[in-house]
RNA sequence: UGCCGCUUAGCUCAGUCGGUAGAGCAAGUGACUGUUAAUCACUGGGUCGUAGGUUCGAGUCCUACAGCGGCAGCCA
C-alpha cells in the first residue's frame, strides 16, 4: 500500500473500460436481486462513487461486511451507468475488507441526523456528506488566503501562542503556568510567586498577533498572521469559540481607505476561489444548508460594500421604523440587532462601518482630527454580523501615551510598542478576520461550531 | 454571566385530565434484474437525564442539579 494510488474524485476522470480500484469508506449498500449497489466515499470529493457488485462475483458473507461506516477497496473496471444519477461507476470484480463496522454499535446511520447529534460523535461526522464538504472548503478558504497574501507580496509570519505581555486587552485570558500542580484532590498551588512561574511573570495563551504583527510591518512592510486565538470568555453562542483561528494582515503606509479596500478585496477573492474550487461543495450546502447561498455569494463577489460611517449609521437607525429592543443614540455601541439591521436590512449586503466614538474602541486606534472618533472599521456581513475588525493605529507617539494612560492601562508594559512610535514610526493599518465567520459565510453552517474539526467552548474541550 | 427552551427506543419526536409507553426513520430477516435519503413485508428494541418531593399512584405536577440548544453581553 502506498499514497500515490488514485483518489475517487480521479476515478470519475477515467475513461469506461479502464481498470480501477477505489479505496474508502461505505456510506450505504442496497440490496437489489442479482446485484448491490455500494455508495463510497474517500473525502476526495463531494461525490460518491457507485460500485456494481454482480450477484456470485464476491463471497455474499464478505459482501455482508461492506456496512455503513466500514473501510473498504473494491478492485473493477470503469463502465457507463445504465442509470440516471451518475455518468460512471465502478463494476466490482473483488473486494478486500479493511475495517468492519458493526451495524448495532456504529454510531452514525445512513440518513440524517440532527447538528447536535453529530457534535458529540465529532471523531465520526467527517464521514457524512456535510462534514466532508465543510471541510474541503475549509481548505480551499485556508490555501486562498495565503494565496491572497502571496500575490500581492506580504510576509507570512508567526507571531507567539503564548504571550507574557498582558496588555493586549481583547477579552479574557487563558492563563499558562506550571504553578498548579493537579492531583487527586484537585488542584495545588506549587509555587507562589509569578516571579518563580515558568516564564518568570505571568503569561498567557495569545488573543491577538496585531500588537507583534504591527513590530514586523515596521520593517518588513506587509505582513500577516494566520494561526489559532484563544479567549477565556465565557461566551456561548453560535459565533464564538474559545480557540480559533484567525488572520491579522498588517500594512505600513497605509490609512484606513487602504484598509477597506483590502478587507473587501480579501472577501471578494477568497469567495470566489471557494466558488471556482468547491462547486459541487457548495451546490450541497445550497440544497441542503442554506438556500439563498449561490445568490448571495454571487451577488457580493459582483458588488461593492457599502462604507459608511458610524455616525451615518446611528443617523439611519435613528430614522428606521424598526423597534429595536436597545435604543440607538450617538456614543453607544452598536447592538448584534443594530449591525444586523443595517447590512441585512438597510443594505442588503455587506457593509463597513468606520469612525466610531473612541470611548468604545481600542487605545491604539488613530484619533481623527475632531478628537471624538477614531480611524476603526468594523465589516458586518448578512446571516452573521461581524466579520472583521480593523483600524489604522496610532503612529503618533504622544498621542498614543496620552491615550494608553486615558485607557488607565500600564504604560510601561508598552515599551516596545511606544518604541515602534519612538524609531522610524510611519502611518500603518490593519484588521482581524476570524477564518470560521468565514467559514460560516461561505458554507451557510449555522453554528460555529460545526465549521471547525474539534470545537472549544466553555465546558467542552472533548475529543 | 443573564434570560428562555429542551432532555422518552440507536436517531427525530408524540404521549390528552396524573392511572406502568407510541410513531417514523435506523437496525435485523426476507422479497424485488438498476437502486441512488430505494421500495414492500415481518421482527427485535425503553431504569422516560439525575436526586429529592407531592400523591393510593408521576413520563406527566413541584424543587434542586447536570447536560444540550437558542438569544443577549463580550468580540473575530
Amino acid at each position: 500500500m502506498d499514497y500515490r494510488r488514485s483518489y475517487i474524485k480521479q476515478l470519475f476522470e477515467l475513461a469506461p473500460g479502464t481498470e480501477a480500484t477505489a479505496f474508502g469508506w461505505v456510506k450505504t449498500r442496497r440490496d437489489s436481486k442479482g446485484l448491490s449497489f455500494v455508495q463510497l466515499n474517500d473525502g476526495s470529493t463531494f461525490k460518491d462513487l457507485q460500485v456494481i457488485v454482480d450477484e456470485g462475483v464476491v463471497d455474499p458473507e464478505l459482501l455482508k461486511k461492506v456496512t455503513t461506516g466500514s473501510c473498504v477497496a473494491f478492485n473493477g473496471v470503469i463502465v457507463e451507468s445504465p442509470a440516471a444519477g451518475q455518468a460512471v461507476e465502478l463494476k466490482a470484480s473483488s473486494l478486500e475488507i479493511f475495517g468492519e463496522a458493526d451495524p448495532l454499535t456504529y454510531p452514525l446511520q445512513k440518513k440524517g441526523a440532527t447538528m447536535e447529534f453529530l457534535r458529540e460523535k465529532a471523531h465520526l461526522r467527517v464521514r457524512g456528506n456535510t462534514f466532508g464538504a465543510v471541510f474541503r472548503v475549509r481548505n480551499q478558504l485556508s490555501q486562498a488566503v495565503h494565496q491572497f497574501f502571496d500575490k500581492r507580496g506580504f510576509h507570512n509570519i508567526h507571531t507567539p501562542i503564548i504571550t507574557a505581555s498582558d496588555c493586549e486587552g481583547a477579552g479574557a485570558m487563558f492563563q499558562v503556568t506550571t504553578a498548579l500542580e493537579h492531583g487527586a484532590d484537585g488542584y495545588k498551588l506549587a509555587r507562589k510567586d509569578p516571579a518563580d512561574d515558568f516564564f518568570g511573570k505571568p503569561s498567557y495563551l495569545t488573543v491577538s498577533g496585531q500588537l507583534d504583527a504591527e513590530t514586523l510591518a515596521l520593517g518588513m512592510t506587509n505582513v500577516y498572521t494566520f494561526g489559532p486565538t484563544f479567549r477565556a470568555e465565557n461566551s456561548s453562542t453560535s459565533r464564538h469559540l474559545a480557540e480559533f483561528w484567525m488572520i491579522e494582515p498588517e500594512m505600513a503606509f497605509c490609512s484606513l481607505e487602504g484598509n477597506m479596500n483590502l478587507a473587501e478585496e480579501f472577501l471578494r477573492e477568497t469567495i470566489q476561489h471557494a466558488l471556482d474550487h468547491c462547486g459541487p461543495d457548495l451546490e450541497f450546502f445550497n440544497q441542503r444548508i442554506e438556500p439563498e447561498l449561490l445568490k448571495t455569494l454571487t451577488h457580493v463577489v459582483e458588488s461593492g460594500f457599502e462604507r459608511m460611517t458610524y455616525t451615518e449609521a446611528v443617523k439611519h437607525l435613528e430614522a428606521s421604523d424598526e423597534n429595536f429592543e436597545y435604543p440607538v443614540s450617538w456614543g453607544t455601541d452598536l447592538q448584534s440587532e443594530h449591525e444586523r439591521w443595517l447590512t441585512e436590512v438597510k443594505v442588503g449586503r455587506p457593509v463597513i462601518l468606520t469612525d466610531y466614538p473612541k470611548e468604545i474602541k481600542a487605545f491604539y486606534m488613530r484619533l481623527n482630527d475632531d478628537g471624538k472618533t477614531v480611524r476603526a472599521m468594523d465589516v458586518l456581513a448578512p446571516r452573521i454580523g461581524e466579520i472583521i475588525g480593523g483600524s489604522q493605529r496610532e503612529e503618533r507617539l504622544d498621542v498614543l501615551e496620552r491615550r494608553i494612560l486615558e485607557a488607565g492601562l500600564p504604560i510601561d508594559a508598552y515599551w516596545w510598542y511606544l518604541d515602534l512610535r519612538r524609531f522610524g514610526s510611519v502611518p500603518h493599518a490593519g484588521f482581524g478576520l476570524g477564518f470560521e465567520r468565514l467559514m460560516m459565510y461561505v458554507t451557510g453552517m449555522k453554528n460555529i461550531r460545526d465549521v471547525i474539526p474539534y470545537f472549544r467552548t466553555p465546558g467542552n474541550a472533548d475529543f
